[in-house]
DNA sequence: GTGGCGGATTGAATCGTTTCACCACTGTAC
DNA sequence: GTACAGTGGTGAAACGATTCAATCCGCCAC
């Protein structure tokens, strides 16, 4: 109803429409009182500054926008978390897009981020978006890549190095004596899953004695773990493996169920057990797990960072930045 | 780099801003050849449109605020992609926040949105917000609640009902022939947990010989679960229930593992067990866990119809929507 | 008394779009 | 030949903030 303006606030405080703003913007070049006396008028009348007519002034929001794979997948909703603090911190806001792996619905975000002329984007991209981004930039848009990297796109970029989880993985396994592991993968199409059984080989080379089978699930969640599992249990108890490196941890949880269902082989006695991504259920399952822990909230604190720098300086140059992955040691590899 | 306006368009197509702009929102009322012209324009010069400037004129923007507990939780994320498809249908936008049950970063989105003149605002709150939703709507932006009933404060709502929850869960179990049913609740501050147990009381008062215990987690987690299940496997078989209905399937997944674990009790043989939310893991448990899903993404889909309707009238009353929510039948309660 | 200095304040120009009253042109009816 | 309706197009005003050159005012030094 009020559609109360700057205007309104200046004519009550009795000052200029100017002093308002600068009220608003830099309190330190107006007088104590007066501040005062604008800050009084504001409160009365109950102005809110409108951020259209502010951004259209100033050329740029003051807000990022971040399209994400899956907002329900708690990776994602962390690494907001952590992007939405950073971005707080110095004054600015996240608006989340959920692309849901869908490539139109990514793309319309990013048409709708380009219009509200955000101050930059983060994304986890689906599709090959290397050439949207570079139309992007040439607008004056910045976007840093999260979760993927930038490979000499000239986009930066913020990952996690699954080899790395992988290796730290199979060597905690091999630390405990374990020598006959098996990676549990699917879609290895995927680079995290051979990425992680890349790792995961480096470990096991740099140890005599250790093999690695590489066991094939349908694909990436309980239902085909547990299916991996009761091929497992089904085998002479000497052809089974001592010690599994799932591929995430859904697989992880499922094979346990049937470990555990058949009560046959005990963990982490028989087989210990290491998933990956570190999920809440990881912590809750029958044996806790053992788990790879991806820093998902410094992943997006340190990719706004990379963003507002760039936004305030577009002549620096693509950064890559690469996070090592953190091992969560639970009961599925060590008894306690 | 280039910032492109609609002057440069107009310039290049050879007509005059208002006609460009007309091409923009009423092709129609432009003849077909003059729209390919500055169609032409706007792909050669990569065109797009400023919305802030857009906004500043028309007075409000295109998108609506969405504001959730926990956007890492299934029930939100499938919640928010009935809003956003909603939105999408009539050209709006949806931005997301996530208070994170924090009554201070859900004071600060609201203040977000209303300096951004979103179209307006649907919201889960935590905290107290009818009084700033009013405040809100005085300055012209609108609001629903989901997930909440409005009661009475003038703020439509959508919500779905708990108690027919809880009872259509006892009933289903009370069909099977279960007479020893317990609700296996927590935190009975919060009203979905009670209304829950007001549903469950409903459905056992109509059928004779039936009971219903009442047990008491500490939490409403896997692990609280898990504890309650050990309590009851200790005692004697004859004093157990027959069922068990549990106030969320984090609690009935815990629940689950401990029967299952000692293998002593049968589900659903010696008690059947129907949980609440419907959660991915539901599905994915040892064994399938029946279960009360909510229609989240119509809630989302409605919230969005309400608060565009009172958009375009601010004279409709509020309206207080409730859904019903459905059991989904698994082999936690159903051989086979 | 004058000049100069510096901090506080002013007010008009500006951002890029939409909107709307008005104009030009064409064809049609009389 | 004139009037009229209908189409397609024009251009300037308006939205509400920010910015910056200009002004004002008080005070001090000489």
């Amino acid at each position: 109803m009020a559609a109360v303006g700057i205007k309104d606030v200046a004519r009550l405080a009795g000052v200029s429409v100017g002093t308002v703003s600068n009220v608003l913007n830099r309190p330190d070049r107006v007088s104590a009182d007066t501040v005062a006396r604008v800050r009084a008028a504001i409160d009365e009348l109950g102005f809110v500054r409108n951020d259209a007519a502010r951004q259209l002034r100033v050329g740029h929001s003051s807000t990022v926008g971040l399209v994400v794979l899956d907002v329900g997948n708690p990776f994602f909703a962390e690494l907001a978390r952590g992007a939405e603090d950073a971005a707080d911190a110095v004054g600015h806001s996240v608006i989340l897009g959920n692309s849901d792996e869908n490539v139109a619905r990514e793309a319309a975000y990013l048409d709708l981020f380009e219009e509200q002329r955000v101050r930059g984007v983060l994304i986890s991209p689906i599709g090959d978006v290397t050439s949207r981004l570079q139309k992007l930039r040439e607008h004056g848009t910045r976007a840093v890549l999260v979760d993927r990297s930038g490979e000499g796109t000239g986009v930066s970029s913020v990952s996690v190095d699954d080899v790395a989880g992988g290796y730290l993985a199979v060597q905690h396994l091999l630390s405990l004596g374990r020598r006959r592991i098996a990676y549990l993968g699917a879609q290895f199409e995927i680079r995290q899953v051979t990425d992680r059984l890349e790792g995961a080989r480096r470990a096991v080379a740099e140890v005599p004695g250790a093999a690695l089978e590489v066991v094939t699930a349908e694909g990436l969640t309980v239902v085909h773990g547990r299916a991996a599992g009761q091929q497992l249990v089904r085998r002479p108890a000497s052809e089974r493996p001592d010690a599994v490196f799932a591929a995430n941890d859904l697989l992880a949880v499922g094979l346990l169920q049937a470990l555990v269902m058949t009560g046959d082989v005990r963990v982490p006695a028989d087989i210990a057990l290491v998933g990956y991504d570190d999920i809440d259920f990881a912590s809750a399952a029958v044996v806790p797990l053992t788990s790879v822990r991806q820093p998902a909230r410094l992943l997006g604190e340190t990719a706004i960072g990379i963003l507002l720098d760039e936004a305030a300086d577009p002549e620096l140059a693509a950064r890559d930045v690469v996070f090592t992955p953190e091992l969560v040691v639970r009961a599925s590899t060590v008894d306690g």
